[in-house]
RNA sequence: GGGCGAUUAGCUCAGUUGGUUAGAGCGCCACGUUGACAUCGUGGAGGUCAGUGGUUCAAAUCCACUAUCGCCCA
């Protein structure tokens, strides 16, 4: 073996070999029930970031731990098209090509992106398998496959045919980069500084004749457009463009000011068309001037005013943000140029009457980045009541439960707003919307096994990519089709993702899941926190903060990246990247590498485990750490159970670090010089409890537990639920003991034997004994007088005191007066370091001591003299401080006694 | 405006139903010995658990309010 754990040396051939052997596949032989995970499929032209390497890591943790468990376990793979991001790209190369997807046509542009898809398309799942990811890439699935297509369309047409789809031209977000609507989730909204400006539009009584002209009779941009005019409503905007859509001016209806104007009409500025004057609830008399422009085809709020008053919708713009011929001077300007012109005529026809900062959030497409505009357009909706119910009802029936539970609350929230979802895109690359028209106007939408109508034209629109990831759960095991996949492994298991999601895409597939196949898609929705940088800010290229998980692994190892990453924080919290853990991860693994390379070393063959068999003779220390070992593996299923994976890893960190190498390893050095009954049962219990370990820890560090495991069991037999199980710790049995290996009473001995060990080492620290000079000691051992004379080898060993020098011994009736004190309760220990005591400065040390311990005796006798304590807190912890203060008390009265003889 | 989360050592974080002296890693100081490991070992320093009030025999933990930061929704 290397003398450190060389990563770059062992991942890839074990992925290799794992996938070659088929160990990721479900076994028909598996004696629990399947456990089955979807994957969040990734954009399949997608790179790498830290948010795929969470889910993978989280995802792989649960598949590894269910199926050493002995659970049929199937993890699906597979990637989604992502609509918008992938056409994007391929737009982006068509555009470097000098040429547009609009040139190409739409069947080129198809095969454009496909190749694109092929080219890129494996790049992230390989990436994914530098992961460790143990999921089953023969059933790898791709949201635009004919199987998930067929799907599409079968959900599209029960839809349809149910009532709950309709096509309708309705305001929408509208992106004018991308040419299309997007979902209201798509839309993020930025506060942001802009004008709010104050523009006076003429009353007038009746519609004018020539509406060319202004209320004076003079062309727009004469400057002479409202001469004469005496009355006036003066309305605030921050979109003064689309003043051109205007069809109405609303006031409050307990407004005074204007109560005489309702009824009335405004002339519209540039069209001179006349608008009436109105009363709607809606207004807030003290926001602004007071009255409100409106302009349904333009603004939500305003569209429902329109309708409330059955005002006409006038929409202004081309699909690009461009003005169109209802501008009428403003035609073909952008709208931001528009607005420009418009302030200039405004202020020039001295309609302008004021400008005021103002503060408003403004709506951002999520992909295109630009403003969005609420646009009139003809879409198709889903209806989601229905649906939204039935998956409020999963959750709040316990069907399905959300980990962490506070997201319930969000999801609820959501759920109970929820507005019919726009599912229609003007996009190329995706699902083709399976509507055809007839020419006389007749929509047909035929099943995916039906020809489409002869002589029908099919919509060019395509679906919302998350339409067809909600069917994702059951649409990757061949819904709609009645396969044994579906009947084996449907419902999923667990759906884990980012919580950044949970609208997106679990609600939905909660909406679908339930719909569809009347059952919830997965009883458990466990959602981690997102990735930020270690100082808590969102990695970001234009902070240049970003963390490349594939540079984190080529440098540090998979396994350092996947523990760091299960075991910084904890479920659904954030967590914020510290690069020095990876580090530590790394350490961790060189570690293990070292311990195991050690106790290999000292196996001499014989790869014996204690949990095998009947041992008739183990030492303390032996005993100690099977208990500790089986103490963790109960604690780790508890808290794997409880999906505290993070805590779980930490746990199996701590032990092997903390007691199995800093401890037991430094003990079985000593127990391996005695004579063979020791060296027999030493070994057993380092292999026994060592290889154990490695499986706890297994699910966290795939690699660099299956190769030291292949190291340390060789060909020996191990435990797994598998009758068959192929040499691999992936199907070896995750452990978990029974309580009867628990030995409280070999846990507290060695305790008190630890504690002594440190103080003496303290000691020696202290007095800066030379770490090579062997010291000599006498333990006065009271009542644990047996037990310590037991430990003495290993006391003197790992406190480096002469092994012939150590004296254990039940009372001391003259104790040596050049010596180091050590007190620890009842038990007493001298160090006479000859030559090196200063009497005084040993004073000051043994007094510092007593008054600490001073400190704890009276602290304890308050709380005993306390009687509502003893009276109604639980026997133990008033048992514990009972012996806690004996034990103070002992210490008390020996350290009293040694100040006076110094 | 509504909701949620966080606030614990210099930094990044644990602390599982309230119960000994609040822990870890990194960083810091001192010292390095043994054929597993310097990607290491041994010892040490370092915390008014954001603040205030309450519940309780007992609060980092439960409740209320406040402050700061962050996120989601409108």
């Amino acid at each position: 073996m290397a003398k450190a754990y060389e990563h770059q040396q062992v991942e890839r051939r074990l992925y290799t070999w794992w996938e070659e052997q088929d160990f990721f596949a479900p076994r028909a032989d598996a004696p629990h029930p399947p456990f089955v995970i979807a994957i969040p499929p990734p954009n399949v032209t997608g790179e790498l970031h830290l948010g795929h390497a969470m889910f993978v890591t989280i995802e792989d943790l649960m598949i590894r731990w269910r199926r050493m468990q002995g659970y049929q376990t199937l993890w699906i793979p597979g990637t989604d098209h992502a609509g918008i991001a992938t056409q994007t790209q391929v737009e982006r190369l068509l555009r470097s090509e000098g040429t547009s997807r609009q040139a190409v046509g739409r069947e080129e542009f198809l095969r454009r992106t496909w190749a694109w898809k092929e080219k890129y398309g494996g790049e992230i799942c390989n990436q994914l398998r530098r992961l460790g990811a143990s999921c089953d890439w023969a059933r790898e699935r791709f949201t635009l496959d004919l199987g998930l297509s067929r799907a599409v369309h079968t959900a599209f047409k029960r839809l349809y045919d149910d009532g709950l789809i309709y096509r309708g031209t309705y305001l929408v977000n509208w992106s004018p980069n991308l040419q299309t609507a997007v979902s209201d989730l798509e839309v993020d909204y930025e506060q942001r500084n802009v004008s709010i400006w104050y523009v006076r539009y003429p009353v007038v009584d009746a519609p004018q004749a020539d509406q060319a002209l202004g209320p004076g009779g003079h062309a727009w941009g004469s400057g002479r457009w409202a001469e004469g005019v005496t009355e006036w409503i003066t309305v605030a905007t921050t979109r003064p463009e689309t003043i051109l859509g205007d069809t109405a001016v609303a006031v409050a209806p307990a407004d005074e000011r204007y109560a005489a104007l309702v009824g009335r009409y405004a002339c519209l500025p540039a069209l001179g068309r006349a608008i009436p004057i109105l009363a709607d609830e809606y207004v807030d008399k003290d926001f602004g001037s007071g009255a409100v422009k409106i302009t349904p085809a333009h603004d939500k709020n305003d569209y429902e005013v329109g309708r409330r008053h059955q005002l006409p919708l006038i929409n202004v713009l081309n699909l690009d943000a461009t003005i169109n011929q209802a501008g009428g001077p403003y035609a073909g300007l952008d709208r931001f140029e528009a607005r420009k012109s418009m302030l200039a005529d405004l202020e020039k026809e001295g309609l302008l009457v004021k400008t005021e900062p103002h503060t408003m959030s403004v709506g951002i497409s999520q992909r295109g980045g630009e403003v969005i505009e609420p646009l009139l357009s003809e879409q198709w909706f889903v209806r989601t009541r229905t649906m939204a119910d039935l998956a409020m009802a999963a959750v709040r029936d316990g069907r399905t439960r959300i980990i962490p539970e506070r997201f319930e609350k969000v999801y609820f929230h959501w759920l109970e707003h929820i507005e019919d979802w726009c599912i229609s895109r003007q996009l190329w690359w995706g699902h083709r919307i399976p509507v055809w028209y007839l020419p006389d106007g007749t929509m047909v939408v035929p099943g995916p096994d039906e020809a489409p109508p002869e002589g029908g034209i099919q919509d060019p629109d395509v679906l919302d990519t998350w339409f067809s990831s909600g069917l994702w759960p059951f649409s990757t095991l061949g819904w709609p089709d009645d396969t044994p996949d579906l009947a084996a492994f449907y419902p999923n298991s667990v759906m884990e993702t980012g919580y950044d999601i949970l609208f997106f895409w679990v609600a939905r597939m909660m909406m679908m899941g339930c719909y569809f196949t009347e059952v919830e898609p997965f009883h458990t929705i466990y959602l981690h926190g997102l990735v930020r940088d270690e100082h808590g800010r969102k990695m970001s290229k234009s902070y240049g903060n970003v963390v490349n998980p594939l540079e984190v692994m080529d440098a540090h190892g998979t396994d350092a990246l996947r523990y760091t990453l299960t075991t910084s924080g904890t479920p659904g919290q954030d967590i914020n990247l510290n690069p020095q853990r990876i580090e530590s991860a790394r350490n961790f693994a060189n570690k293990l590498w070292n311990m195991t390379r050690f106790v290999i070393g000292k196996l001499d063959g014989q790869r014996e485990s204690i949990f095998d068999r009947q041992l008739e003779y183990m030492s303390l220390a032996d005993r100690w750490i099977i208990s500790r070992y089986a103490r963790l593996s109960i604690e780790v299923d508890r808290l794997m159970e409880g999906y505290n994976f993070g805590e779980a890893g930490r746990q199996i960190h701590d032990f092997l670090w903390g007691e199995f190498a800093d401890w037991y390893v430094e003990l079985a050095k000593v127990q391996l010089e005695g004579d063979a009954t020791a060296q027999r049962t030493t070994r057993a219990v380092l292999y026994g409890v060592l290889e154990g370990a490695l499986r706890l820890l297994h699910p966290f560090m795939p690699f660099v537990t299956e190769e030291l495991w292949h190291y340390l069991v060789a060909d020996g037999p191990f435990a797994s639920p598998y009758p068959d199980a192929p040499r691999t710790i992936m199907l070896a049995a995750y452990p978990v003991l029974p309580a009867s290996y628990l030995d409280e009473g070999a846990e507290r001995d060695w305790a008190m034997v630890q504690e002594l060990i440190v103080a003496i080492r303290n000691i020696r620290s202290e007095y800066k004994v030379e770490a090579a000079k062997w010291v000599t000691a006498t333990i006065v051992g009271g009542p644990h007088t047996a037990m310590l004379h037991a430990q003495a080898p290993l006391i003197a060993r790992l406190g480096r005191v002469k092994a012939d020098e150590l004296r254990v011994t039940h009372e001391l009736s003259e104790k040596p007066r050049q010596a180091a004190t050590i007190v620890l309760g009842s038990i007493e220990c001298y160090l006479p370091l000859a030559g090196m005591i200063d009497l005084g400065a040993e004073r000051a040390r043994v007094r510092k001591e007593l008054d600490t311990v001073e400190i704890d005796v009276a602290r304890r006798e308050a709380k005993l003299a306390n009687t509502s304590f003893v009276a109604k807190a639980p026997p133990n912890v008033v048992a514990r401080e009972r012996e806690g203060l004996e034990t103070a008390r002992a210490a008390l009265v020996k350290l009293q006694a040694r100040l006076e003889e110094l």
